[in-house]
DNA sequence: CTGCAGCGTTTTTTT
DNA sequence: AACGCTGCAG
């Protein structure tokens, strides 16, 4: 037996030896799932069931899909070149690369990010005289994006307001502007991919044909869309061919059809439990999708963890089981129990922050390495008073998340040069420089300019350098530099090509004149030791494309990869991240932070009721990232939005069976909570404003059964209620709607019939029962 | 056309 | 608290 098999235990080596038929596996957290995977390409490959070409695995994050990459050839000594690893995105981009006639799109086209594409969108709502109040781009993007991700076209929306009408003209007019400027967003690769499939019989059989593994990574994350070109992939024997989301009536006879000599074996791997992506348009009902549609007849579990002690499985396997029609998993492990979980009380976001670090300095001086020390959080705002207490303590950390390498200013303007230059058309890049650095065209010329394109149905740069003698001098010098640009950069090596664009065209200057410039340039010479990197080290898909054209491949590396660069570690430092980013990876210790109601679980999310379950899988997700340790810390009051907040404990926590636990409370809340008429402000640890409405908190905690600030609801406090009438001496006549705080503290919204709804304190707005 | 002051917003995020 | 965007004045 290969060593790659005799390391499994008995049901990961089951999966990795499955026969030739689809398979559904389903891997608990830190069950051993990539290995799984990759152990199945292994043994496809050494038992000659396949060729490399004839594989494709396809994963979420770049990340995972170079981890596959690398842990193979470490496996065996495979030619990887043929085989298809990626993310769907990026093997859709290699796909129409590819086969960019049949797809009708330029050679070059360019991949839009997010905030291109909100740009194009705002220039839409203008040219329609929509206002963005009543239509807010971010709204109508991701309607968009979500149609797309139902592989819906404008042509197909439905709408029956008009609003919604309103809405679907601006997708409408949007994908024929794209189609214009040659670009394609994130979602548009996925369906313009599919659709070529779809419609083109002969490259649709050769693909079929050519694939007859597919594998696919983090099944759970996957939206209807990508469900649907895998289906397509997968050959004529699953579904046919409709549109994702149509309930397809032919499918039961075909599921049942003798075997097709086309079409792939789908290994699917996917835990239901850590589906964290609902509110992007994943939809975990794509596994039991999988499971009915290609007959799926056992699914495979991995059950046994390899990662966390039992207290802390325990402690995720209880919380789970709250949630509803899970497909039942119980993770269960063969070291001991290990410690308890720590449960920790603090008086505010402030104290927590201290009290984490106090713990996470014990933790490294008895040995644990700072990398192996993960400070988790819900939302990313809640880094700050961390990071605070970790640099005074001195105490060595990284944050993670926050703006990527490619999301930068001065990159995405040096971008934006870049992909003029591989596409004049490219409308959406030409805005963004064309009086960046400024160069004295202002919205008058530009307006005037988009006129004419409009006219000429033509792009903006095209329009400008047809019209020479006529547009402003601004605009003529604009394009002659660009022209420059463009017969400059054509011969010359990609980074040698870049550097001479940050200086010709006045970035360099321009960041040297600024203030805080200096980071940029540092940036602007990072993106060329990108740019040599990226020559140096491209992916096997990436360099079929990169002779050819090495501009507009390395765009669309910076496009598709752009968190990838962020990923160099720096010594040895304290880990702090989101629970969202903390996803796939493993800690000794972990604190999860804020566990308070309204945090987390998210109160977002809590209208819908899959909301909180997303938050619970939220939750457990963050639970199993740890090895050895978990802290759960909570407080009373927390800083958001630049004002106190009085909380309750998480209801998560209370979902955690006691004995799992060691409960205490913060030398802080300990000392003042037992006296609280004790308190005077000297006591207060700085960024603590009143510690006293704390303590009055804890105290209504103990009265008041409901959970959250809400706690106006039913009862009186200061002798008001919310929905009660009341009047105030300045803004008249009003209603109460919500509440929040205690005691001398407290404040509620009031909505007047005259100015609408406004937040007041009890103590100083003198209000009037009416 | 440019620069600044005031306003509103604020979950999670990969590609 | 902090950032981005809009509107206004120079």
């Amino acid at each position: 037996m290969p060593d790659f098999l005799a390391q499994l235990n008995p049901e990961q080596r089951a999966a990795v030896t499955l026969p030739e038929q689809h398979a559904l596996i389903l891997a608990g957290a830190g069950s051993g799932k990539t290995r799984v995977l990759t152990a199945r390409i292994a043994w496809l490959l050494t038992t000659s069931k396949a060729a490399p070409h004839e594989i494709m695995a396809v994963t979420f994050t770049n990340k995972a899909a170079k981890e596959m990459r690398v842990r193979l050839s470490a496996m065996l000594p495979v030619n990887m070149h043929g085989m298809w690893i990626g993310t769907f995105h990026g093997l859709c981009n290699r796909f129409l690369r590819a086969h960019y006639r049949e797809a009708g799109l330029p050679q070059s086209f360019q991949i839009l990010d997010v905030s291109d594409q909100l740009s194009i969108i705002k220039r839409l709502l203008k040219s329609f005289n929509l206002d963005e109040e009543k239509f807010p781009p971010r709204e109508l993007a991701s309607f968009i994006n979500a149609h797309k991700e139902e592989g819906c076209r404008a042509a197909d929306a439905k709408a029956y307001d008009e609003h919604t009408k309103k809405r679907v003209a601006v997708f409408t007019e949007y994908e024929a502007q794209c189609q214009r400027e040659g670009v394609v967003d994130f979602a548009e690769l996925l369906l313009r991919t599919y659709e070529v499939l779809l419609r083109n019989e002969p490259l649709r059989k050769h693909y079929q044909a050519r694939f007859r593994h597919i594998l696919v990574d983090e099944f759970q994350d996957t939206n209807h869309l990508q469900y649907a070109w895998l289906k397509l992939l997968a050959g004529p024997r699953t579904a046919s061919p409709e549109t994702p989301g149509t309930p397809d009536s032919t499918e039961g006879q075909e599921t049942g059809a003798a075997e097709t000599p086309e079409g792939a074996c789908l290994f699917a791997v996917g835990d239901d439990d850590q589906s964290i992506y609902a509110f992007r348009g994943a939809d975990v009902g794509n596994m039991r999708d999988l499971e009915r549609e290609f007959a799926i007849a056992s699914v495979i579990r991995l059950e046994q963890n390899y990662r966390s002690f039992g207290n802390i499985l325990d402690a995720a396997n209880a919380l789970i089981k709250n949630n509803h029609g899970r497909l039942g998993k119980n993770l269960w492990t063969a070291s001991g129990a290990g410690e308890p979980i720590s449960v920790l009380e603090c008086v505010s976001d402030v104290d927590e922050a201290h009290c984490v670090v106090d713990e996470a300095r014990k933790c490294i001086a008895s040995g644990v390495p700072r990398s192996q020390i993960a400070l988790l959080y819900r939302s990313n705002a809640q880094s700050r008073v961390l990071e605070h207490q970790l640099f005074s303590a001195g105490v060595s950390y990284r944050v993670y998340g926050g703006q990527r390498f490619f999301d930068r200013q001065e990159i995405r303007h040096a971008l934006a040069y870049l992909r003029l230059i591989a596409n004049p058309d490219d409308d959406t890049a030409f805005i963004r420089i064309v009086n960046f650095p400024t160069r004295g065209i202002g919205s008058k010329s530009l307006d005037a300019l988009k006129d004419a394109a409009l006219r000429a149905n033509s792009s903006l740069y095209n329009t400008a350098s047809s019209l020479a003698g006529q547009a402003s001098a601004a605009v003529g010098n604009f394009i002659r530099l660009m022209e420059r640009l463009r017969s400059e950069t054509r011969d010359a090596p990609l980074p040698e090509a870049i550097e001479r664009m940050i200086v010709q065209s006045g970035l360099k200057q321009h960041y040297l004149n600024e203030k805080e410039g200096r980071e940029r340039l540092e940036n602007l010479d990072e993106l060329i030791s990108a740019a040599t990197a990226f020559l140096d080290e491209a992916t096997p898909e990436e360099n079929e494309t990169a002779m050819d054209d090495p501009l507009a491949s390395f765009l669309a590396h910076a496009s598709l990869e752009s968190g990838e660069h962020q990923a160099d570690e720096k010594g040895d430092a304290v880990q702090l991240m989101t629970v969202h980013a903390a996803k796939g990876l493993e800690f000794d210790t972990v604190f999860i932070t804020g566990l308070e109601e309204g945090l987390f679980p998210h109160e977002n999310s809590k209208e819908k009721h899959e909301g909180l379950e997303e938050e619970r899988r939220l939750m457990y997700v963050a639970i199993t990232r740890a090895r050895k340790r978990l802290y759960l810390t909570t407080a009373y009051t927390r800083m958001l939005h630049g004002q106190t907040r009085y909380c309750m404990p998480s209801s998560f926590l209370d979902e955690i069976p006691e004995n799992l636990l060691r409960k205490s409370i913060s030398a802080w809340a300990k000392t003042y909570g037992k006296s609280p008429e004790r308190w005077n402000p000297s006591d207060l640890r700085p960024g603590v404003l009143n510690m006293t409405s704390a303590l009055t908190l804890r105290k209504s905690k103990m009265e008041a059964s409901g959970k959250t600030a809400a706690f106006l609801e039913n009862k009186e406090v200061n002798g008001f209620r919310i929905g009660q009438n009341v009047t105030h001496a300045k803004f008249g006549p009003g209603v109460i709607l919500s509440a929040e705080g205690y005691g001398s503290d407290a404040r509620v919204q009031v909505k007047f019939s005259q100015s609408g709804p406004k937040w007041l304190s009890l103590a100083y707005a003198n209000l009037t029962p009416a």
